[in-house]
DNA sequence: GAGCACTGC
């Protein structure tokens, strides 16, 4: 440790501490600032009057992070040194360096605005961008300016960012400490390629004919792709000449793979072997495959957006910005010199790739974190005004006040009510957050609990859709329930019922061909937010998964109601023709059920006249995911508070945005506010990969 | 009759 590159910067850096309130670290890969400044800061005293707390977007980082400082110091991972992340808080009285995610540090500040047990805050990665980084830079800001206190904010970003958070912190000093990467060599092509799988494996294939041993990353959109390659791969790597150049293991690697399949690129290879791992971006920062030598980068990368005029999410393939590019090329160098192939010629790269990636809090809804800045009660708080390094757009801020609104969390002036306060507290989004309070009210609160944490975890409990898996899943697994027509919500409910009625047993999950880890993470889910419901009712409620499930048809009705309720920001109506829908609470939007839906037609071939949803998506189409049945009954009522709403009131009288934040739009570009601003070229790649498919289906 | 990148409380 003795000669990270970090550790010469001691004295310039604490010097600069102790004069700023605000600086900002560019450290590059192999500087050593995550382990290394908390500890320089506890050597110098920083520790004495409070806690030293160093933010990570991931719970991974936390951990791992926190176990070597621990080490490093010599001290018991618990007690000078802690972490904490969501269902593990391992600190004690005596932690003065703390590693959390920034998720654990909001929370905190929800009952500690001030923070005052820290006397250093540290936000790490904070180029990443997430939702909760820039969420906590506009309350680092806040504290830092608007109360004389005592807490020092240091920010690690990367290079091409580091200019944009000094001006934001009223032009604080920039360090810049060296990374301990090795030089990689970035080789550009000439053109786009038609096809990057083609190109891909072109590429890889000369590698692995003509450049000396080292295993070879490749960076593609998702695992369609990913599944092509590989097997392409595979097949042009068996059909090279014995003896002609060395062995290859052709590994892919996704997100949706299952965990002992992730961990096989852990493993070093053979001797005289070459790996070769065909990846998402899950390797360029949340994952590091020791031994890389040679990266081969698309160029592009599937992107989750947020459109707040149509209340929908669609998943795009996007260009990545020189932020992305660059820590893919690092990845090349971090055991000896490598070499960089991208797919792409170098004028794209330098006039057309944005400089950073388009921070998430412009690419989701806003109605979670809305409610959350609501809920801090800053007197000088206007939330269209809030400080943020990139402001959302107005329509975004004010589509989550919209959707508050509907869901009782804020009132027709946009001040917060009393549900909105308790929703606030749980960790959910806030339609399941009122569902569950909703659910109170009516006696389904456990009914409720547990449709709030299956579809906490929804994407976790199916198993991957892997040919060999469907193969399997053809014979073995027993039928689930079907939410007895009544929708996903219902079955999900009827799901964990029956787990529950088999004493949660393991070998029931895998019978039923469910995932253990996403059903164990659901049980987690549901304890914690059961404790919390414990303490926002202040008595004891009945919380047990099944506690008379003969009535189950009734709870149904409740819990479908307190459903209505919750989600009255997200309700569409059957066509009057045919069984597509049209959404209600946002600019009508012609959509349908997702086929795997458990929703089917009544005798006379129609669906219900109204459903709810979880999520609205466009992947080929526009559709809804997780939908339950509700009656028309409940829905008058939504319908004309809809009509009532009145955003110039909701959003503090005004209607208009406030004069500093205009001004900030106006400085930034177009591409990067825009929320449906996916640039021609990708919609034409998407359209022409939408025929491709329809052309590979008419040869069936 | 489709198939979703990655995180987090």
């Amino acid at each position: 440790m003795a000669n990270l590159p970090i550790l010469q910067f001691e004295d310039q850096i604490i010097e600069t501490v102790e004069r700023n309130p605000v600086v900002v670290i560019i450290g590059e890969t192999g500087s050593g600032k995550s382990t290394q400044l908390s500890q320089m800061l506890h050597r110098r005293g920083y520790t004495k009057s409070g806690i030293v707390g160093v933010t990570q977007p991931r719970r991974v980082a936390a951990v791992s992070v926190a176990r070597r400082v621990a080490q490093e110091l010599g001290v018991q991972l618990g007690y000078e040194v802690g972490y904490a992340i969501r269902f593990e808080d391992r600190t004690s009285e005596r932690t003065r360096i703390k590693y959390l995610t920034d998720g654990v540090l909001l929370r905190e500040s929800l009952s500690d605005p001030e923070l005052n047990q820290y006397s250093v805050i540290i936000l790490d990665e904070a180029h990443e961008r997430s939702l909760n980084t820039d969420i906590l830079l506009g309350l680092m800001k806040r504290l830092v300016t608007l109360h004389a206190s005592s807490l020092k904010v240091l920010i690690t970003s990367a290079t091409l960012d580091g200019e944009k958070v000094s001006k934001f912190f009223s032009n604080c000093p920039i360090l810049n400490v060296p990374g301990k990467l090795y030089p990689v060599e970035i080789l550009y092509s000439n053109e786009r390629p038609t096809s990057y799988v083609e190109s891909s494996l072109k590429t890889a294939l000369d590698i692995h004919i003509r450049e000396p041993e080292g295993d070879v990353l490749i960076f593609m959109t998702g695992q369609d792709d990913i599944e092509k390659l590989v097997s392409k791969l595979e097949d042009r790597v068996r059909s090279l000449d014995e003896g002609s150049c060395m062995d290859a293991i052709i590994l892919p690697l996704h997100g949706s793979l299952p965990p002992e399949m992730q961990v096989r690129v852990f493993s070093p290879p053979p001797h005289n072997c070459r790996r070769f791992i065909v990846s998402t971006n899950i390797a360029e920062t949340s994952l590091t495959v020791d031994g890389v030598v040679y990266v081969i980068d698309s160029g592009y990368v599937k992107q989750r957006q947020y459109n707040p005029t149509t209340g929908m999410y669609s998943l795009d393939v996007v260009q990545i910005s020189k932020v992305q590019a660059n820590q893919r090329a690092g990845r090349a160098g971090r055991t000896r010199p490598g070499k960089c192939y991208r797919l792409y010629p170098s004028i794209l790269y330098h006039d057309d790739f944005l400089d950073v990636t388009v921070p998430e809090i412009q690419r989701s809804s806003l109605t979670g974190s809305v409610l959350y800045l609501k809920s801090l009660d800053l007197s000088d708080m206007d939330i269209l005004k809030f400080d943020f390094l990139d402001p959302p757009s107005t329509e975004s801020l004010e589509d989550a006040l919209k959707q508050l609104y509907l869901i009782d969390a804020i009132d027709e002036n946009g001040s917060i009510t009393s549900i909105g306060r308790t929703m606030a507290e749980l960790p959910l989004e806030p339609s399941l957050s009122r569902t569950l309070m909703e659910a109170n009210e009516r006696g389904c609160l456990s009914q409720a609990l547990s449709v709030a944490a299956m579809l906490s975890a929804e994407t976790t409990l199916l198993p991957g859709r892997s040919k060999g898996n469907e193969k399997k899943r053809k014979h073995t697994p027993l039928d689930l329930p079907d939410g007895s027509g009544l929708g996903d919500h219902i079955q999900l409910l009827q799901i964990y019922e029956h787990w529950d009625r088999n004493n949660y047993d393991i070998g029931w999950c895998k019978d039923h061909d469910l995932q253990v880890r996403g059903m164990l993470f659901v049980k987690d889910v549901r304890k914690q937010l059961s404790q919390i419901m414990q303490k926002i009712a202040k008595g004891s409620l009945d919380v047990r998964a099944n506690g008379r499930w003969k009535e189950s048809e009734m709870a149904y009705q409740k819990l479908r109601k307190a459903l209505c309720i919750g989600y009255a920001n997200q309700l569409a109506e059957r066509m009057i023709h045919h069984n597509g829908y049209r959404t209600l609470s946002f600019k009508p939007q012609l959509v349908q059920v997702h086929p795997s839906s458990v929703l089917r037609p009544d005798d006379e071939g129609k669906l219900p006249d109204y459903v709810v949803y979880h999520e609205l998506i466009a992947t080929s189409r526009p559709y809804l995911r997780n939908v339950c049945a509700v009656e028309i009954d409940w829905v008058k009522p939504i319908l004309n508070k809809v009509k009532k709403i009145n955003i110039n009131k909701l959003s503090g009288g005004t209607g208009h945005i406030g004069e500093e934040t205009k001004e900030k739009l106006s400085d930034l570009p177009k591409k990067e506010i825009n929320v449906d601003g996916v640039p021609d070229d990708h919609e034409s790649r998407i359209q022409a990969a939408r025929e491709r498919f329809r052309a590979r289906k008419g040869k069936k």
